[in-house]
DNA sequence: CCAATATGTCAACGTGCGTTGACAATCAGT
DNA sequence: ACTGATTGTCAACGCACGTTGACATATTGG
């Protein structure tokens, strides 16, 4: 029986809407463009999505699910490194970092990708590391990882964007080796 | 002699265009709402700028210039951290990492953004460093301010996001340091 | 086979955008 | 005071956007 939608042109949208979205951010995509990497008409994703915004928060789920972070057999911080540092090897294309930082900004979606980035992926990171300054070096492990996609992919910084994927990946370790060593001094303060 | 434009028309619109420009970047702005804030004719920028490229030119020149930085008697690196430590303190407003982070990435001011940062922070800063890993660390060094200002105020992280100035700068100043220690190993590989 | 439903096509809508040119008001120099 | 340049106001332009509804086509179930 013919029941709701079509699968495939469904698919065919949300593929090309993830790859849009990935690469020039919310606003800056229009759903014309979608349809038309597609190959279909741009009623569709009104109908198959309910609107714009709609199929951005279906692409944003669907890149950000990463079920090995929650399989227990896993270390879910080696399973992040590995994950960012294989996507970031194929440069610019479906960097998950460059894709949260171009959109945690837009007004119109922000809060729906700092929303859904803390449920998808920082709570479940956090709820398995322990000691006392375990959210403080999840969130300094974060920003050395989204600081470098940005200096390499997006800035382009002499020192980091020419290297090779290994020479990078040598930085990355040891900025995040650091990272994971924060401790906090109990007197911060000289008065 | 009333000679070519109004200077304070002129000084407004760019202030204006800063503020709006820095906080939602440059595709979510539009004229009419800079006119707006500084109480005048959206026309007018036309008029005084010669549209909103060259509007957005003259705010991101002005913005990113930090004399600081190439006087000889200032330790460069110290200047730079201090000025982002300073201005981030304000939380959100007037954030260059943040505006730099927001508009690289967009299609019509990307390369203009990467050039004038280039040109009026990086190089000035690395003519300044020595060492054979010196463009590796000042990229560092970049990438651990960007990431921090993103993953606190962008992203708003747990653990980063909530902790007070001081905390937050003691965060900022251990990841700095390791960025400055950075050597590259010379075998790196096992094969 | 036929009716119902699913799927695709197309044109139009209202909106907001950057930009332009005509026109009014203001001011400086002689 | 008059003249010319400067500064501000206003309406309109062409354009691209997201969204909608009417209509045509294809597919499925009884």
């Amino acid at each position: 029986m013919a029941m709701g939608n079509s699968d495939t042109t469904r698919e065919k949208l949300l593929t090309a809407a993830t790859e849009a979205f990935w690469e020039q951010g919310y606003s800056n995509t229009s759903l014309r463009q979608i349809a038309q990497i597609a190959g279909v008409d741009v009623a569709l994703v009104s109908r198959y999505f309910g609107g714009k915004l709609k199929l951005f928060e279906a692409a944003l789920t669907a890149g950000l699910y990463w079920p090995e972070l929650i399989d227990p057999d896993n270390d879910p911080v080696k399973v992040a490194i590995a994950k960012y540092t294989a996507s970031s090897s194929e440069d610019h294309k479906f960097s998950t970092t460059r894709m949260i930082v171009m959109n945690a900004n837009d007004p119109q979606v922000g809060d729906m990708v700092r929303r859904t980035l803390f449920d998808t992926l920082v709570a479940p990171l956090e709820s398995r590391m322990d000691g006392k300054n375990a959210a403080a070096q999840l969130a300094m492990f974060f920003s050395v990882i989204i600081g470098a996609s940005v200096a390499r992919h997006s800035l382009r910084m002499p020192g980091m964007a020419e290297v090779d994927a290994d020479t990078h990946a040598q930085q990355l370790r040891y900025l995040i080796d650091a990272a994971l060593k924060f401790e906090i001094s109990e007197e911060p303060k000289v008065l």
